[in-house]
DNA sequence: ACCTGAACACCGTTCAAGT
DNA sequence: ACCTGAACACCGTTCAAGT
């Protein structure tokens, strides 16, 4: 494995084990058994590794989505499991996913980590497409409809990580609030 | 104006100017005329005197959302302003918007800041319920619509700030996305 | 009680120097 | 080309000392 991929594996074990403010060039670089500062030879700096990070995990969500997408299940199947794949993730790997959507450093970031971001949202989109097509969710462009969808289940999750989702709230869960969305959107007019 | 209160006066302003990364304690003790370390006299760390902030401003936000409450407007009128003045908080104070649903240090605060939270969000919940008297939203528990509805303008907010907003997708800005999803909610069974 | 200055243990980042 | 060690300019935080 290169050292480029090796930084990057290093900074994704650190996110998972210790959040974002364990991820150091000094830990990277050690985890790597290189200096604290070769990082900088292989990135121009620390959000650069970060957003190299993003990337992937942008790459590796395009990959379930179209793993989902491509499968023989019914639409509106693979939408509740392409949203599962999101929440799963925001479950398992909380630091990371937090790179992907809520990082303002990360954001300003442009070329490999927009395409990554790109890509992966046009295969919820397809998604969307198929349920639309079979009447099982309402007439709109998809893309808009598969954002709207995707906001909300980024909004859950952010205020369910911000600890705002309470049983007595009348939300248990971000699942169940996804399956409701579905379902009221999905009512025949 | 005491201390307390200048120091998270002075916090805000940071935020507001230079982000989350130009609120140095060094900086806001500098700022009040005290030094570097008074603040932690004050508040226990860094942590705490954003999460003062916060608590402010979850205060702030429930002030206005009560005054949207009480005003003589048609419900649905309500619901499109409250959401209008957390669209314009977020744009017109990112960094502190950040802090209120994105910020992981944040969410694990108790005490203040979830009262305040819970008191901001309840005046949402009025508001949707009036909304479903009238039958412009469906029915379900108010508390899980309000969820929904805010999780949506929350999630849009936090992917226009990640720069995936465009129109080549379908999606133009966050309050014409909250103009569909109310739409499609509002439709007659 | 409240503040100050010095100090410690970290960082990100740069730079000159090594192989 | 790629790496290293030293160094700089910051931080958050702690502590002994002042009033």
């Amino acid at each position: 494995m290169t050292t480029d991929k090796k930084l990057v594996a290093a900074a994704k074990r650190l996110l998972d084990t210790g959040g974002d403010e364990a991820v150091t060039l000094r830990a990277v670089g050690h985890a790597c058994g290189i200096s604290h500062n070769a990082p900088y030879k292989h990135f121009k700096n620390r959000d650069a590794l970060l957003a190299a990070v993003a990337t992937a995990d942008f790459t590796l969500l395009a990959d379930a989505f179209r793993q989902v997408r491509s499968s023989a299940e019914k639409p509106t199947a693979k939408l509740t499991r392409t949203l599962k794949v999101v929440v799963d993730f925001s479950k398992k790997h909380p630091a990371r996913y937090h790179l992907l959507f809520s990082n303002p450093s990360i954001a300003a970031q442009q070329g490999e980590l927009k395409k990554a971001s790109v890509g992966a949202f046009a295969e919820v989109v397809g998604i969307v497409g198929e349920c639309q097509s079979l009447g099982k969710l309402p007439e709109a462009p998809s893309a808009t409809l598969a954002v709207l969808l995707f906001a909300t289940a980024h909004g859950l999750i952010a205020i369910e990580a911000s600890g705002g989702l309470h049983p007595e709230k009348g939300l248990t869960g971000v699942a169940p609030g996804l399956e409701l969305l579905v379902q009221l959107l999905s009512r025949k007019q």
